[in-house]
DNA sequence: TCTGGGGTCCTAGGACCC
DNA sequence: TCTGGGGTCCTAGGACCC
């Protein structure tokens, strides 16, 4: 339904940082610049995280295998990944961005987006986008291309448009003749499956899509096809969420190994070390967790997952290697591994699941009118404003910062 | 010598209950 | 000859993104 009142237009940037691995690694050592540069594990089996502009000139690519990297230019310049130095420089590049406009929404570790509609003080929305543009290269040593549109989904293509280092202005009135052209496989959040499906009923391009009735794109890809059409027609009413990537869902390692192996010590020896990484990481979040998966993928690349939920919210790593490696007798056929993972899912923070534990023992404790008191109690301490609840109940995040190291995990400064 | 590792969201089927 | 129907929870898999 339209509102009666229309909402004022909103201005939406898309930052996004180009190869921004390799960037790191260039900025952090500028013997590097202007060289053929890759970030990969340089393990066997290691492919392409990502490479920087020079390196794409010789076909190179994310994803590809490092040994044809390789082959293709003998040249390249091979880092290997440092994810706490890329954090640092994340951080470094939203804290930066947090100082325009208080409206930004982490997207990855990578790319934002910020809400400049009230920055009339700072300029025009080109010039805001310049000069952050300017700022981030002289800070930073960091080339980023920014979009600049009045929604989320339009600032984003727009911000791949002219890569590295281009600014792009996407209006609603230029959807038709710079959007629509192109095929629905451009489009974000269209992968090749959803093309193929799309393809199967005659739309090609995404001024088909826009065209399409909304009732044939419902029965071909559920939810997401009405969904895909506004945003072919230019629609997107999501707000910039400062809070939306502020917690984790699930935490998990996986690893493939070296060789494909039926050997038992090594896989379990596997699951022991995934298991330890995996409670590491939720306890530099301070969560825990009520249900364990594993990923079992075999030579054929045929992968299986299977998880198990929990009485009780588990951390350590002993409790998480047994719930995985009990999984994994379960389950295994006996054919060569080539991956093993383990992930926990339904993290919560550690206060929250207290908070649930403890009521459940009252309950098991407690006579029933009583445990209504208690449930009362706890209510009652929610609908307080949040600066009057016991500082137990929630961490609220409140800054960037905050929120930055529960979806990132903490850093550490070299 | 093909194909990493980190995630999120959606769907579909079966169990179970009323 | 017939075997409802709705709702929720759990599990597994698939698609997509960076």
């Amino acid at each position: 339904m339209k509102s009666m009142y229309p909402k004022k237009g909103r201005v939406i940037l898309h930052i996004d940082a180009n190869a921004f691995f390799a960037s790191v690694e260039i900025a952090n050592n500028p013997s590097l610049r202007n060289k053929p540069v890759a970030v990969a594990g340089t393990k066997r089996r290691g492919i392409i995280l990502t490479c920087n502009y020079e390196a794409r000139k010789y076909g190179i690519y994310t994803t590809m295998p490092l040994w044809e990297a390789r082959r293709k230019c003998p040249e390249l310049a091979v880092c290997t990944p440092n994810f706490s130095l890329y954090r640092e420089a994340s951080l470094n590049l939203f804290t930066y961005l947090s100082t325009i406009s208080s409206l930004l929404e982490p997207a990855s570790i990578d790319e934002g987006y910020l809400d400049i509609t009230n920055c009339h003080e700072l300029g025009t929305p080109v010039e805001i986008a310049e000069r952050i543009r300017r700022d981030i290269l002289q800070k930073y040593n960091l080339p980023v291309s920014i979009g600049i549109a009045p929604n989320k989904f339009l600032a984003k293509t727009a911000s791949d448009f002219k890569k590295p280092l281009g600014i792009t202005i996407l209006r609603k009135r230029d959807v038709q003749k710079e959007l629509w052209p192109k095929t629905v496989h451009e489009m974000h959040g269209i992968g090749k499956k959803t093309a193929e499906k799309l393809h199967s009923i005659g739309i090609q391009t995404i001024g088909d899509l826009a065209g399409e009735e909304e009732r044939k794109l419902s029965s071909l890809l559920g939810v997401l096809g009405p969904h895909l059409k506004k945003r072919a027609n230019g629609i997107d009413e999501r707000p910039v969420d400062p809070d939306a990537a502020a917690t984790v869902k699930s935490i998990g390692n996986s690893t493939t190994l070296a060789f494909n192996s039926d050997d038992d010590d090594l896989l379990l020896n596997t699951l022991s070390s995934l298991s330890q990484t995996v409670s590491k990481r939720m306890k530099l979040r301070n969560t825990v967790t009520d249900d364990i998966q594993i990923t079992i993928r075999y030579a054929n690349f045929q992968t299986v997952t299977r998880s198990q939920q929990l009485m009780n919210p588990i951390e350590e790593k002993e409790e998480i290697f047994q719930v995985a490696s009990s999984l994994f007798d379960k389950h295994w056929s006996g054919s060569p591994v080539r991956l093993l993972g383990i992930t926990a899912l339904r993290v919560e923070e550690k206060e929250q699941s207290l908070k649930q534990l403890s009521l459940f023992t009252y309950e098991n404790e407690i006579q029933d009118e009583e445990i209504l008191d208690v449930v009362e109690d706890i209510n009652k301490e929610f609908d307080k404003p949040l600066l009057h609840r016991g500082v137990h109940h929630i961490q609220k995040a409140s800054s960037f910062e905050e929120n930055f190291k529960k979806k990132y995990g903490a850093w550490k400064k070299r």
